[in-house]
DNA sequence: AACTGATGTTGACACTGTCAACATTAAGGT
DNA sequence: ACCTTAATGTTGACAGTGTCAACATCAGTT
């Protein structure tokens, strides 16, 4: 008695969501295919009826993961008044993601995102994420916050800002002082950032990506 | 006769110098203990007389790779007139080496970069690099070019944006139009991009960082 | 009821990082 | 010259990995 079920109903979509899991309570190097298949309770080489590779797997979590981003980018987004204010919390959002969910993110961006990738779903995953932040500068934009240049450009360094800052959180390359300043890494007396510390930093860097680097605008 | 050495006289440097061309040329896949002591004409284990772990041996590779992009960065900036190109050329440096070495790149921002690191000498190689960025940017505020605010703060968005940029390029989530614009990642009919393509790309970021996004100071 | 394709299992293989035990060398003190 | 000692290189072994081929079991159609 008890016979317990032979075919799952759909472990394709258990394996990523196991996986996932394992990846941020784990650890990387913890998420083999047998520790995988050991916790989910199936045999060893089950999984490759639904991918072909480990790689096919991995290339399906970070999938999940850009849609993941994408839902959170639009949940963080209702109720926000102002265009700048939305791009702010959007932004913010973006890095809280990442600095959470370090291992997940690393992956996600451990991908060839190439038009002819491996992993072609994967690539329009994170186009979806990536439209996100585009419409809300276009946003801007139409408001006039931002400048009526290339919404292209604007996008870009936005998003090279937003994931490099995200990339040098997680190394644990820039930290924050008490005050609530950036601060190069490593230097003596410097603080482990927390979660709490986030809204801070990302604005702190948005702020100074609006105003320029250039003194011409000085009020 | 033609007795082979036994010692090596500096096993160490050849080790890290041997895993950084295997990298860069056979990927990082590639890199096994076993096939860098074969390459070398060394026991499967001798390595581990100089390095702890294989973590270790790649922690020296990394470190290397930060003093290779300190000097790279260095080297071209001599001759350069003024603060600001110097900052674009730096830039430009910045990503072109990030994008020529994209495996070791990788590796030199996948650890742990913190106070208390397993290897404490990346941080510190790390650091080097990061000033000669932050030296320019002093430059700029010094001449006038940029906004005399904390020159921490412009740094940091700097290191993010270019950090960021190097690894969207890598990952090949951002390309390049015919007419020098940044693509977003995987719209049709979008080229890969070329080497020769990196300062328009790396020119375009750094402008609209120097402008920032907002309409103020719209001539 | 029999066939069939999809799905899960087991045994096996080559490969990995790493360690313990051993061999060889270089250097220094007597 | 010898012996000691530490550093350095080698070999055998082990557990763990991704993956494949051969087999077993299920669900659904004819």
């Amino acid at each position: 008695m008890g016979k317990r079920k032979y075919h799952h109903q759909d472990l394709r979509s258990i394996l990523v969501r196991t996986a996932s899991r394992i990846l941020e309570e784990e650890g990387m190097e913890s998420l083999t295919m047998r520790h995988l298949s050991k916790t989910i309770g199936v045999s060893r080489s089950a999984s490759y009826r639904h991918f072909e590779d480990k790689t096919a797997l991995l290339g399906a979590v970070a999938a999940d993961g850009f849609n993941r981003l994408r839902d959170c980018l639009a949940e963080n987004s209702e109720g926000v008044p102002t265009p700048l204010e939305l791009f702010r919390h959007c932004s913010c959002a973006y890095v809280r993601f990442a600095v959470t969910r370090p291992t997940l993110y690393n992956l996600m961006f451990g991908f060839e995102l190439t038009d002819g990738a491996p992993v072609p779903e994967l690539a329009d995953a994170a186009s979806g994420a990536f439209s996100v932040i585009s419409d809300f500068i276009v946003g801007c934009q139409r408001q006039g916050s931002f400048r009526s240049s290339d919404p292209v450009e604007l996008a870009n360094v936005t998003w090279s800002s937003l994931h490099g800052l995200s990339m040098l959180l997680i190394d644990g390359a820039v930290r924050m002082t008490g005050d609530g300043r950036l601060l190069h890494a490593l230097m003596k007396d410097s603080d482990v950032i927390q979660v709490e510390d986030i809204p801070a930093i990302s604005n702190s860097v948005v702020e100074t990506l609006v105003r320029g680097f250039s003194p011409d605008c000085d009020k």
